[in-house]
DNA sequence: GAACTAATTGATAGAGATAATCAAAATTTA
DNA sequence: TAAATTTTGATTATCTCTATCAATTAGTTC
């Protein structure tokens, strides 16, 4: 089937990203399908983190004629993530939230009021982090930091 | 219904907490009941991080007579959680675990491959977390941190 | 570009964790 | 101890995510 998908608004950035992805599946005899790229395309435009759901919600309204379905958002969420492409905040029994993570690695301040999340780097809670996996024998992998409060705006 | 339930290996340090529970209890108007200082005093025992399905299979196992709901447990945790008396870590799509809050702040060491947690403090990144928060303009209440790794054991 | 092979898809059923419901039982108050 | 209210256990419902499977599609070969 020819698509007849229109890709709007491409940057270079994103141009990027997608060679990365095409790369990507090549390597490892992936293939290439237009519900991937529009779930890649969409997460990168979004500049948010998303639940599944709501990604799959994003994606029935800017390409419906796909009728993407939400296992492929799912699956293709696990092989971004497995491939290092996107990384996932867990929220409980409220699920996951992903975000793109071709971006530099970063921690989160997230509101307990509004649910918005800001995200900030330190470098000395990094390097803190490193020498305290050496000194209990770990090999680290990774690492994920959160701080709960409530933000300038919902303090009023 | 006059109870028969033995409790037994009370210390100090448990008496203390208990207090703490009932007077949270008479707070709120919430009743005090078997089931609540049992699950309470499981969770103390057990001195490990639970998911609410093995505190329940512990319950089971220590008071079968009460007959202990999984429901009530999960009522009690989440009441519990609500007061600041035990903390949950998330796993993703497997649930959450749970540990007494009663005893000093901590992070967590997370095996990747086993799954055993080791809990550290470090000074220096509590100090940083607070300096941040500050800084992005949120009244911090609360902070979570994890790193994920190998352990020494599963190294091998 | 047609035929072939294997991967991917959408729909749906299934699994696991947690929440809601509700009648029966227990706790607290008076 | 009787009345009022909460809590409980059992069960059902819900929510997130995974497995299944027939139909479709991408990549490859001719």
């Amino acid at each position: 089937m020819k698509s007849q998908t229109d890709f709007t608004h491409r940057t270079v950035e994103y141009e990027i990203l997608l060679t990365r992805f095409k790369e990507l599946l090549k390597k490892n005899a992936y293939k290439y399908t237009i519900q991937r790229e529009v779930i890649l395309e969409t997460l990168y435009k979004s500049d948010e983190h998303l639940t599944p759901e709501a990604l799959h919600q994003l994606i029935k309204e800017k390409f419906p004629e796909l009728k993407t379905g939400i296992a492929t958002v799912y699956r293709t969420l696990s092989l971004l993530e497995d491939s290092d492409m996107v990384t996932s905040l867990s929220f409980g029994s409220q699920g996951k939230k992903y975000e793109l993570g071709a971006k530099e690695h970063h921690d989160h301040m997230i509101c307990t009021k509004c649910g918005n999340i800001t995200e900030f780097v330190d470098a000395e809670i990094e390097e803190r982090q490193h020498a305290i996996a050496n000194e209990l024998g770990f090999k680290m992998q990774d690492h994920s930091m959160q701080i709960y409060g409530i933000c300038k705006n919902c303090q009023n």
